[in-house]
DNA sequence: GATTGTTTACGAAAATCATCGTAAAAGACT
DNA sequence: AGTCTTTTACGATGATTTTCGTAAACAATC
């Protein structure tokens, strides 16, 4: 479809990405390192997956030093919003409602964050 | 490696789900037509995922004269309440305040789910 | 009982993903 | 120059997923 834009991250490249978002730019060693404060992985596993996604137009890379200083393309939010819909489509049959009612009757939200989900619906009715 | 409750469908064996949940119980045949109105895939295809399906204990199978019915082990409900976990977990940091806004942001609610959803919220707040 | 059509069984190929070993490049340090 | 350390490049391997060709089982019909 739209090869231009958004591509969908595998499991690994996705774990990639919430650090990079999170530094906004940053080594291949600084990716390894914040990778394994939870799971082991190894140094090159995790070059050769950042490779792939600079290969991927995921990723873009310049030179710093004799070392790659990586950066995200695409925003959280346009990965986000790519994901949300791929599972709409795939397993709720596009209904939004049934995803939402998914994600909030299973498990805890605080008050704190059903106001501000009240808050956003009031938004959203104003709009329409 | 055994499995222990719900395991997390691929693309295909959730497409060959999305049939089953609706049908209750199939044949191959059944499903493979039913898959075919949206794109074109191979009788023994199909067939040979939901054959792996029942090894993953996804379906259970039942013979009925010489072919076989299938139908699903786990509910809707509990495989989309496990897509939405992973989703969740691996690309909104467990808020589901987040993912509700992109799942309702992107796209066009219809006020009629509107109310609904904010029905379920006042629900999920009498709970707590 | 031979042929035909439908279905399941088996296995293999192709694609994608994840992991890592080894080598090469390059700067730093004697 | 030679050695050490850090980093990237390349290629291989194994796992999983998706796809399908071919064969076997079996019933219905000629």
């Amino acid at each position: 479809m739209e090869n231009i834009g958004v591509r969908q991250p595998t499991k690994a490249e996705l774990e990639i990405l919430r650090v990079l978002w999170q530094e906004g730019e940053a080594t291949v060693k600084t990716i390894n390192t914040k990778l394994n404060e939870h799971k082991r992985v190894g140094y090159t596993t995790t070059l050769k997956i950042m490779q792939v996604m600079t290969d991927k137009k995921m990723l873009e890379r310049k030179i710093q030093g004799r070392s790659h200083l990586y950066r995200p393309v695409f925003k959280k939010e346009e990965v986000q919003g790519l994901l949300v819909d791929r599972l709409l489509e795939s397993a709720f049959g596009g209904s939004a409602k049934n995803l939402v009612m998914q994600a909030l009757g299973n498990r805890h939200t605080s008050k704190q964050e059903l106001a501000e989900i009240k808050a956003f619906l009031a938004e959203i009715e104003k709009e329409s």
